[in-house]
DNA sequence: TGCAAATAATTTGCATGCAAATTAAAATGC
DNA sequence: GCATTTTAATTTGCATGCAAATTATTTGCA
């Protein structure tokens, strides 16, 4: 037997546990200036798109996961990005409003993706644009 | 401003993020069943490519954390799955040998990328080769 | 030879990812 | 109308990923 599947330049799990922890560092340096860290930055994106959105809500576009959600936002609350508050209907849920740095942090953000960018520059756009497209197949199973 | 460049579906590291979890996630159960964690798994294959390397290569083999190599070694020895030995020649070092139990779990895992393909129907092997390929611009930056 | 610099691991502290258990509140069904 | 089930969050315990500090050795170089 050669158990060349077993061989770990061919599995496409290493790829991407290496090629998923190789973007997040690049985005370490860029985030430290705005005091976030990546999954505070994500949760950032998501609230900048549409704000007070519930926390059920936030996990399902950030695919993050729910315990650690509780904690990221208590620490960006403790930050004062944004607020948690208790939904008055459905008192189960709590809703996410960002606050006025919160929302002010945009800006300041703007340049992120194209600082993280400028440091792959093996990869083309349209080699980018390929790649999502492809990992859009591995997201969806 | 559009802030295009601020919607998380547009950006690569997220589909990186998710895709990686989504894989790891997969490993889970097929893992179980060998009482394997997935970086553990990860050491496993790349023992079994080349068993009594130093930690230093291992690290260099996985790109796992040396922090977290430490610990990983300790329990995958404590399962004796391996051996840490003393380097004779380089006392900083460290040699990481394949206990026969360890060695002999390579043929239970044979199966596991198998099972863990099929849970991706939605992806061709051409395609996955083309994936695994832009990948590599990603990890080579 | 001797001491500073580099290398190999380990340790520590913090931030997740994940599964399972828990709590609180709302929805369902009989 | 009340008990059961479901849903939304939180909590807990464990396993990393990562940066920084530490320890033990070895190298290099004056």
């Amino acid at each position: 037997m050669s158990f060349e599947n077993l061989q770990l330049k061919n599995q496409l799990c290493h790829r991407l546990y290496m090629a998923s922890n190789n973007i997040a560092r690049a985005y370490r340096e860029p985030l430290q200036a705005l005091n976030l860290t990546y999954p505070q930055y994500v949760v950032m994106m998501a609230l900048w798109e549409k704000d007070g959105i519930t926390i059920a809500q936030l996990i399902e576009q950030t695919a993050i996961d729910g315990g650690a959600m509780t904690q990221i936002l208590k620490k960006m609350a403790d930050k004062n990005l944004l607020a948690i508050i208790k939904d008055e209907q459905d008192k189960r849920k709590r809703v996410i409003k960002l606050s006025e740095s919160g929302q002010a942090l945009k800006l300041e953000a703007t340049d992120i993706p194209n600082k993280v960018l400028c440091q792959f520059t093996s990869i083309t756009p349209s080699q980018g644009k390929q790649l999502m497209d492809l990992l859009d197949l591995v997201v969806n199973k």
